[in-house]
DNA sequence: GGGCCCGCAGGG
DNA sequence: CCCTGCGGGCCC
């Protein structure tokens, strides 16, 4: 399979790997801005028309989706079915032998997809109408229910006809007279299944008089539903916890890919901008910007992921504005009708929507972000609402161990593995928790001498040192030098201290240096929690040669890595975790064999995202009851760059 | 604030 | 047709 994927901030294509020095091999992609480098493409623009050139991820939005047979009909010129609509709704509102009302009623036909009344055949479509027209018909506006409603003893109105009634006072149904309670009057709910067949019925089989084809028959199919998220009869709650969709106004096709063009939104013909938020995760739904209510991944297996929500709903995500780490979904139990779980029961694999991400990753397709005010850890989520954010490009995508491998209970939602496969699993969960508390404790090297601080001391400069070795460094120098001169007594010289790193001077921190007990009780704490996990392997505090023993420790993993996994009998790739940034080459590098939960890595464009994250260096896993997660990088093209309009 | 439950939407 | 799912509202 080609792989496609653009030039990295630093101007480094990811292809190829050559720094793009050439202004003649860059290429700008008109929709997204990304920068590419054209030797890598399969089909490069001509230099005339690299002005108006569409990258592989972006190009996707403005191929005529159609079937090819609609294609060979189509005209020559290619346009989309956006663009028909609005050419359509522009030639009506032209046309000055209509009236106000009679261009409404076309528009309304038109977005419906129905034929003007002139150009109305005797298709069989009409006669199941003509039947429906005789049964579904509206008491008060005697036309064909539009969002019928449904009053307990059995009679069917128009919403709108419905609503209009109650809100003269009316409490009796307009057929019978029986009582309307007073539920239904403050909320009344379609009925889905009418209104179902009634839509289906007035469905255009092929293309209609506007031109329109298959392509925009999702959003056909969706123009008669109610502006706002409704309930149906069916459903047992009101408000929108059990609602359904109002009408998606976009004509986007629900795997569309990129943003939401002025194109894709005949209603405002301004698309859906960065920063635009919206109540709730339906209403985003109704705007294109994410379409699964629930999921967080918007996707197909086989083609890529259009989208991802923020929300939350796992723990392992982190969120740095310009560029996030995202978990995959599955892993959770959902018996007992639940929708979703806090609980990482099991273990993430590549398949379903975490193979869609991962698609995206290896094709460099653009992904819409959105984020929604329930994630309460982040600093970039929006106060109320869910936000739409703009496009990102994934990364990289691999798996790691999430946090719930830490606390979790131990219990099998799967089958239980095979003997051979967990032999050693407790002996490596203890080897895995007693290197992570290593690779903390190393983080508190001492620059000096290397080991891990004693007497932690942090200068203004940044740096962190024993407080023997930094106050050892100046010997006993004085911070002063009295100076005298010509009989008199000069000012005494302050005496420049300089920081052993990085120089700069500390010489007013070391007058009185004092201890960061932070850091301090934070050292204290590894290494007590490292020998109750290790009474064997005594580490001494500050004076065992730390850097040996993290040598060591890291040869074991990077080394040992493969062994371990082959102890545990599961056949994963040792290239992952710790060695992320090995993947630089291959920004999807991935490993199939599944074994735990799965996160994303979301990034923006102007940074990279860390090569090398703490916590993501226990990809290695010993068993299928480990949660590892799978992360993915992506990155935002440009924070404004895919307002709509550009 | 957490647990529970539900219809809906979409993938496969 | 079954399974999955980073919602949302109500109850405790």
């Amino acid at each position: 399979m080609a792989v496609f994927l653009p030039c990295n901030d630093a101007g480094i294509c990811m292809v190829c790997g050559v720094a793009v020095q050439s202004e003649d091999e860059l290429l700008r992609c008109s929709t997204c801005v990304t920068l590419w480098h054209s030797p890598c493409l399969s089909n490069p623009p001509a230099v005339s028309d690299a002005a108006t050139w569409s990258c592989p991820g972006c190009s996707v939005v403005v191929v005529d989706p159609a079937p090819a047979a609609a294609r060979a009909a189509a005209p020559a010129t290619a346009t989309t079915g956006g663009e028909l609509i609005v050419a359509a709704v522009r030639a009506i509102e032209a046309d000055t032998t209509l009236s106000n009302a009679e261009k409404a009623r076309r528009r309304q036909n038109l977005l419906a997809g129905r034929s003007a009344p002139d150009d109305v055949d005797d298709s069989a479509e009409d006669g199941v109408l003509n039947i429906l027209g005789e049964s579904f018909s509206c008491a008060f506006c005697l036309e064909l229910l539009d969002r019928p409603v449904t009053t307990p003893c059995g009679h069917n109105f128009c919403l709108k006809c419905f609503n209009g009634w109650t809100r003269k006072g009316k409490r009796a149904c307009a057929k019978c007279r029986q009582p309307i309670p007073s539920k239904m009057v403050q909320q009344p709910r379609i009925n889905s299944k009418m209104d179902e067949v009634i839509r289906k019925a007035r469905m255009p089989k092929t293309t209609n008089s506007t031109g329109l084809v298959d392509s925009h028959r999702h959003y056909i199919q969706n123009v008669d539903k109610p502006d706002r998220a409704y309930t149906t009869k069916r459903a047992k709650r009101p408000g929108k916890a059990n609602a359904s969709s109002g009408k998606i106004f976009v004509t986007t096709e629900p795997d569309h890919f990129g943003p939401i063009l002025p194109k894709h939104d005949p209603m405002r013909e301004i698309g859906v901008k960065v920063g635009e938020t919206w109540a709730d995760r339906l209403e985003c739904r109704q705007w294109g910007a994410h379409f699964p209510h629930i999921a967080g991944i918007a996707g197909q297996s086989g083609k890529g992921a259009q989208s991802v929500a923020l929300s939350g709903g796992y723990e392992d995500d982190e969120d740095h504005g310009d560029w996030f780490l995202y978990t995959g979904s599955g892993g959770r139990d959902l018996s007992g009708n639940k929708r979703t779980n806090k609980e990482q029961g099991f273990d993430q694999t590549f398949r379903n929507m975490n193979e869609a991400l991962r698609q995206s990753c290896l094709s460099g397709h653009p992904v819409r972000v959105v984020r929604s005010h329930k994630v309460k850890h982040s600093l970039y989520a929006p106060k109320l609402g869910v936000r739409y954010d703009g496009i990102y490009r994934i990364e990289k995508c691999w798996r790691k161990i999430g946090i719930q491998e830490r606390e979790r209970c131990w219990k099998w939602m799967r089958d239980e593995p095979q003997p051979t496969r967990i032999k050693n699993a407790g002996k490596q969960v203890q080897r895995r928790a007693r290197s992570n508390t290593k690779r903390l404790l190393k983080e508190f090297s001492c620059s000096i001498c290397c080991k891990v601080m004693t007497e932690p001391l942090s200068a203004p400069c940044g740096d962190n040192f024993c407080k023997t070795c930094l106050l050892g460094a100046y010997d006993k120098q004085s911070s002063v030098r009295e100076r005298s001169g010509g009989g008199r007594t000069l000012r005494a010289q302050k005496i420049v201290k300089r920081c052993p790193s990085c120089r700069i001077d500390i010489s007013d921190f070391l007058v009185d240096p004092q201890i960061n007990r932070d850091i301090m009780n934070v050292i204290e704490s590894l290494q007590l929690k490292l020998e109750e996990g290790n009474t064997t392997k005594d580490i001494p505090y500050g004076g065992g040669d730390m850097a040996e023993e993290f040598h060591d420790d890291e040869q074991e993993e990077n080394d040992g890595g493969g062994m371990e996994m082959d102890e545990a009998g599961c056949s994963f790739d040792v290239e992952e975790g710790d060695n992320a940034e090995d993947h630089e080459d291959n920004p999807a590098d991935m490993d199939d064999d599944a074994c735990g939960e799965i996160v994303v890595g979301i990034k923006e464009e102007g940074q990279q995202p860390d090569q090398k994250r703490k916590g993501d260096t226990d990809i290695g896993t010993d068993g299928p009851n480990k949660r590892t997660t799978t992360r993915v990088g992506v990155g935002q093209q440009n924070s404004k760059g895919d307002e709509a309009g550009m």
